[in-house]
DNA sequence: ATTGACTTTTACGTAAACGTAAACTAAAAT
DNA sequence: ATTTTAGTTTACGTTTACGTAAAAGTCAAT
């Protein structure tokens, strides 16, 4: 396995690392310690980063997204815990279906919009 | 026409009058004033902030609102400002529809989530 | 007319999500 | 060997989007 330093993934992503290092204060991403001290990341904790910056892009909060990325813990063995996570999923996942119909009434509404501003552009063109 | 004051939009949409004023000190909002200063809101002050309320669900910055809303504005009437506008318009709606297509994926990515942790549940009942 | 609910401005407070600077250590490059 | 460059912690600063409180004026009802 290789791992990445803090600034490769910071590039990657074109974040800062101290956003990077703000995220492990907040207990979404744990990199593993050098001897001296130094943090790497690891394939799965890119993949973690991966999906906090698109949980952001959603407007999610960060402790949301923690929630959220708990979900993903394959440590969830017990049948309760497996219940508790299936409901929890269940209901993310609503919220992300309405949020979607959401986005495509405003897409519906700005395009119709776009179809009026179009028509007016036509009618000044036909003048002149 | 008939008029909403502050605090009936405020109970209408479930968020406090602070909000309404501070959307009204950046910009985005603004209502005629009585003789003695109270505001009023017409119908379209409250589709505007049915707007920006939209808009913060999706994670817009009340800053990004701020410039779709001024999609809105009706006064663009000149050639130059009525192009400029689609342009906007256009560059906005791709956003949209890429925020679209990323809330989908993640959908899907839930969706087989939540169907494996199913089946593991289905296995341990087959235990018991 | 007076109580009480509502509104106004001004202004300080706050949580979230970082930015930035200092002071120091380790690693990499010359 | 010694500069650079990259990393660490600690801690204070900043922006956004409001919350909250004070002081004063206004509207609605009894």
């Amino acid at each position: 396995m290789n791992y990445y330093t803090i600034s490769q993934l910071a590039e990657q992503f074109d974040i800062s690392t101290r956003t990077i290092r703000y995220y492990e204060e907040r207990g979404l991403i744990s990199p593993i310690r050098t001897e001296s001290g130094q943090r790497l990341y690891t394939k799965k904790d890119r993949a973690v980063l991966k999906l906090i910056l698109r949980g952001k892009r959603f407007g999610f909060s960060l402790e949301e997204i923690h929630e959220m990325i708990s979900l993903f813990d394959n440590d969830r063995t017990g049948r309760k815990q497996l219940e508790k996570t299936i409901a929890y999923g269940e209901q993310k996942l609503k919220e992300v279906t309405e949020r979607i119909e959401d986005l495509m009434q405003l897409k519906q509404e700005m395009e119709s919009i776009l179809a009026d501003f179009r028509e007016r552009l036509q009618k000044l063109e036909g003048i002149e």
